[in-house]
RNA sequence: CGGAGUGUGGCCUAGUGGCUUAGGGCGCCUGUUUUGGGAACAGGAGAUCGAGAGUUCAAAUCUCUCCACUCCGACCA
């Protein structure tokens, strides 16, 4: 536990009622600052990296080129694209010389302004460039911890297209990107719904909705089709059964974790991005934009993951996959032994690459090492104690088991990869 | 911004005009004892009772203003 300067809390601060800031907050993985802006702390920091990085690595996949933008927006890059005015969550600011400027809320207009110099030609095109990055939103009211904040973790992913249809095909493959996402961080249940298309377009965009009582979004949903929709846009006069298949459609609260939009020309046309095609016709770039919050995620994640005990992390975005607690022995020789055998068990874990964390602290109950490895959610929990080494064992158990089993240590590796 | 609620050591909380030098629990420090589901005992440090103004002989407690946080709504990944 010295790998933490962080210490767990018995009660969560009073005024929290959502259980991921609660949990989050109890186990010491962020600190809330101000209502909607947290610290990530060790613990919580790892997490979010590892969100990030299975993101990441599906852009990647995608063929995404990874950038990193300002949060610093000039007001004039805003106007270009009519904005300034409009977006009211901006936070805007001026310095010292009077300049007006915005922290970057989302980056159309600037991944827009880079995109113009560099592409000309439909040689250039398609191309996907994607950032992760601090966004800030002047929201009206922040609130359930993680799941809305005015300062978050965000990806979002541009692409730039000849035409639609060319468009469109990638709409496609992201769409499938972000459910290889969401299942990769321990999603199970994650609806795809139609969405309005905003202010500028007929077209749906399409949200990654995870189910669970917790979010604040309303969809309707079709088991035998598949058909969903945010209540938003949905025609009343359906009554309740799908206009695909006419069976019935159910109701459910949703956390929005992605969503995906095509913008056609709406940035591209006001910016002066455009390209000449085959023909020597100047056009202007097609876009889409994608995104998709990792900090929103991990709250996501917890709001789905957790019992009365505390979190039960996934085992890919867990921050530890083990941890390591040795219980103390009055008897110094078998002490020894206790402190020797967890101490290799560590070892030989990080040997071979498990993330490990070791609960080797002396002056704490075996109680409260129980009860905070259940409160901060690790997945596996190996113990050694006089009982465990008395029987030249070690004892292993789950999150999700009620009681742990005593195995040799030789059969650890076996049981955890 | 509208509605509802809450602000007392790091966290939970008692106290609703004088018996308060603000009490307790957790956590923290010292020592002793414990050791398989947030241990026990003893001692100790830590609070301008959210801020300011007012009422009063007397304010954590009453009044006003402001601030912060939470929840519902409007805005949104």
């Amino acid at each position: 536990m010295s790998q933490l300067f962080t210490k767990t809390l018995r009660e969560a601060p009073k005024d929290e009622v959502s259980v991921n800031a609660q949990l989050l907050i109890r186990g010491g993985f962020i600190k809330k600052l101000s209502a909607g802006v947290y610290s990530f702390l060790p613990l919580g920091l790892i997490v979010l990296r590892k969100i990030e990085n299975i993101v990441r690595e599906e852009m990647n996949n995608l063929g995404g080129q990874e950038i990193l933008m300002p949060v610093l927006h000039p007001r004039e890059i805003w106007e270009e694209a009519g904005r300034w005015e409009t977006a009211d969550y901006l936070y805007k600011l001026k310095d010292r010389q009077g300049s007006e400027f915005a922290l970057g809320a989302t980056h159309e207009e600037v991944i827009t302004d880079i995109a113009r110099k560099y592409i000309n030609s439909y040689r250039d095109l398609p191309l996907l460039v994607y950032q992760i990055q601090t966004k800030f939103r002047d929201e009206l009211r922040a609130k359930s911890g993680l799941l809305r904040g005015r300062e978050f973790s965000m990806k979002d992913l541009y692409s730039f297209h000849e035409d639609e249809e060319d468009r469109k095909k990638y709409y496609n493959t992201v769409e499938n990107s972000y459910l290889k996402i969401l299942k990769k961080c321990g999603f199970k249940d994650i609806i795809v719904a139609e969405a309005s298309g905003g202010s500028f377009s007929k077209e749906y965009s399409h949200e990654f909705q995870i189910p669970t009582i917790a979010g604040e979004d309303l969809i309707i949903f079709c088991k035998s089709c598949g058909f969903a929709q945010n209540k938003e846009i949905c025609d009343l006069r359906q009554e309740g059964v799908c206009p695909n298949c006419e069976k019935e459609l159910k109701e459910f609260k949703t956390i929005e974790v992605g969503n995906i939009f095509a913008l056609g020309a709406n940035y591209s046309k006001p910016m002066s991005l455009s390209f000449l095609d085959r023909s020597g016709m100047t056009k202007p770039v097609i876009m889409g934009c994608y995104g998709m919050g990792p900090s929103r995620l991990m709250g996501a994640a917890i709001e789905v993951h957790h019992d009365h005990r505390g979190i039960i992390w996934p085992e890919e975005i867990t921050p530890f996959g083990v941890v390591v607690i040795q219980i103390e022995s009055k008897n110094e020789a078998i002490n020894e032994k206790i402190k020797k055998t967890a101490e290799k068990v560590y070892k030989k874990l990080q040997e071979k690459g498990v993330a490990v964390l070791y609960d080797e602290r002396e002056n704490k109950g075996a109680g409260e090492k129980f009860m905070e490895a259940d409160l901060i959610g690790i997945p596996w929990r190996v113990v050694v104690s006089e009982r465990t080494v008395a029987e030249n064992k070690i004892e292993i158990k789950n999150r999700n088991e009620k009681e742990g089993a005593l195995i040799s240590e030789s059969k650890l590796l076996k049981k955890i990869l």
